[in-house]
DNA sequence: GTGTATGCAAACAGTTTGCACAGAC
DNA sequence: GTCTGTGCAAACTGTTTGCATACAC
């Protein structure tokens, strides 16, 4: 576990305290694993992971522990085109580049990309969610 | 309806024909309904509309239909964070601004939000999803 | 000890599927 | 007449909820 991610996890538990949550062993198994994992786990992945080291755990507390982690601000929501939800621990606003040919998903710094402006169309802008897709350098090699 | 809609469910008949698929008055209905909606309907609020024309439609034949119209490639599947799947029979690349408050979603011409260069760390990019997320005009009064 | 979090099972919502019949060709 | 598409209901999948118990405080 990397100095950040020890870090993030800290500054969890002192939010739960503040907040009169209690610190129990699947929330921080399911934060932990989230911090951990460079893709974005759906909820069944995380439970899976979770149930290796509490076996007796329930998918309903890990979609509770998820929601809580998320109104918190711990974790995002991640929008994608499958049929289930999943999740990231790196709030920081980033975009995904997605190799068409091998799947690789890379994390892009935001603004990498494209930058989007405060207001568009009258609509105020919270955030956004930019997937370039493309083919990567090895595979333009493959060709 | 407009020349270019009436243009495209011409195509879609045309097509439907060439591949030896039946033109049945729900599959009309459930395109010409995509073709005009300038919002991005659930399978349900399709299905709500198509039951105006065809009382005894099924939700499962409208479930059915929009699959059809995917894989002939005359409406999109809509990336979103809420619960049911959306369609769109814009297929021209564009992106979408969306309203957290009451799930409105505004079509945005491609490049209006932001232009993403032709390559990014060594990705030749195809193509982009650009989803931005805010408040409409309307709902900011709400507050 | 108190009260929130958990585990379980049942409920729910969106979507898919099997099957007999209807209707486009 | 043939064979695909439809309508209905039941099955399935992902997610949420109610309730009794466990456990963090």
């Amino acid at each position: 576990m990397t100095a950040h991610q020890k870090e993030r996890l800290e500054e969890f538990v002192k939010v739960c305290k503040e907040k009169g949550l209690k610190i129990t062993p699947q929330r921080l198994a399911v934060y932990e694993i989230l911090l951990r994992r460079k893709d974005h786990p759906t909820v069944e992945e995380i439970y899976e992971e979770v149930k290796e080291i509490y076996p007796f755990v329930s998918l309903a507390t890990v979609y509770r522990t998820v929601e809580t982690l998320e109104e918190l601000g711990f974790i995002k929501r991640v929008a994608y085109w499958g049929s289930s939800v999943r999740y990231d621990a790196n709030i920081q606003e980033h975009d995904h580049l997605v190799c068409v040919m091998c799947g690789a998903i890379l994390d892009l710094k935001a603004d990498a990309g494209c930058r989007v402006p405060e207001e568009v169309n009258g609509f105020k802008v919270l955030s956004r969610s930019l997937y370039i897709y493309g083919v990567c350098p090895s595979c333009q090699k493959k060709d």
